[in-house]
DNA sequence: TACAGACCTGAACCTTATCTGAACAGGTAT
DNA sequence: ATACCTGTTCAGATAAGGTTCAGGTCTGTA
């Protein structure tokens, strides 16, 4: 999972980077508000976490621009200022969540996840595929009831297949939302963790579709809406 | 938008159903959990704003529940107790909001906006024609509820002929959308596609045009208009 | 009916995406 | 310092999928 963190608190980024990383987002950080319209733009994050008190260009602006050139990508608000109508207006711009400061990382991990969950479209907070099961809040999964020791990135991995199942992913699709901007496109890390994984969960689970990417398969081979 | 509202203050539940009356939802309440979680059950919300300490059955084990059953409606959670953790296994519920009391009428309703906005934005275009469907975002395709095996190229054929369905489509506008500029103009594998494709769809989805191009047929074989 | 041009099709060929084992490098724990 | 764990790179192997080719079939015209 790839995250903006827009937030020009030098302090605060550091530590908020920090706790992300540890929770295994990959974090992007955008000082201002330019920066943060630019990367938000150009960069698929599957969540941005967005200070309203930004440099430059203030961050309810950003968001309405995003909103207007249709990005759908889960906003939550962070600010200092607790007055209620600016969540109003925070919210009418087209965030999908508000946190006020100060607060618990805690809290801010959990809206995360209830976001980026509910954005891929899951209410339930197991995902759940055929015999294969993870626990995000863990950070644990298993198969057949068998627990998996999986590695960070087979971890990242398997949770990004999973939060899309049964729809073809591409290569590039992965590589953007594991790792951060700079990172070689055509190396094959790719294949080779697919390869480990498919070891891991069984070597059906995971089909190819040459030419487009990988598809984690609920079942055998139903599809999901008729 | 039809809003089950789980709260068992008297006056709360009064002063929040007329509110949200006049902003436009209809509300169903429901006092207690075992009632909530029947309503909720049986009837088709596009939202649920649930309190935490309801009598009978608390809101967490409600909602536990109807995510185990695999309901996604978007859930707002309610609480007086402000405890942080109290949120946070909230979320991990499967909740998609959170509000602490007391709290403004006006966030709660711009919360219920971010979350219905949320919930509808997932209506992916679906293409249909005839008994075969095709999920652009999942890059799958089925003919008559059977899922098809399709290879890149069989796909983006397919596609391209939905989206243009029951017009007619010469040879070189296919190429021109399937290949990058340099592709040999007089190759047949336009035509050996089509035989491949036409083999797993049904031979008679396919109409050729002859000295025209091809056509996409709807149903069986009327025009949709003129 | 005969002919020409357009289209179909099976099989062979060949390009290249993907797989895989092994080796390497950087970091972390012992 | 040493051993280990993870992520990355590389190169050879494999086979899926795209293209070509050589007839064969159909359709319209005269």
């Amino acid at each position: 999972m790839r995250i903006l963190l827009a937030e020009d608190d030098p302090d605060l980024s550091r530590q908020l980077k920090a706790s992300l990383s540890d929770a295994g987002y990959v974090v992007d950080h955008a000082p201002d508000g330019e920066e943060a319209h630019f990367l938000g733009d150009t960069e698929p994050y599957d969540c941005v976490i967005l200070d309203l008190g930004l440099p430059k260009i203030d961050g309810v602006s950003v968001l309405e621009k995003w909103r207007r050139d249709g990005k759908t990508t889960p906003v939550l608000i962070l600010t200092a200022r607790g007055a209620w109508s600016d969540k109003v207006s925070g919210f009418d711009a087209g965030a999908d969540d508000y946190l006020t400061k100060p607060f618990h990382t805690e809290e801010l991990l959990a809206r995360l996840r209830a976001l980026v969950r509910r954005a891929a479209g899951h209410a339930q907070p197991m995902l759940v595929c055929g015999g294969v099961r993870l626990d995000p809040r863990a950070a644990r999964a298993s198969v057949n009831g068998e627990p998996l020791r999986l590695t960070s990135l087979e971890y990242r991995l398997l949770h990004y297949l999973m939060m899309h199942q049964s729809r073809v992913i591409s290569r590039t699709e992965l590589v953007e939302h594991l790792y951060d901007q700079d990172f070689d496109r055509d190396s094959n890390t790719i294949e080779v963790f697919m390869g480990r994984l498919r070891k891991k969960i069984g070597t059906d689970r995971i089909e190819t579709v040459r030419g487009l990417g990988y598809r984690l398969k609920p079942l055998h081979d139903e599809i999901s809406d008729l």
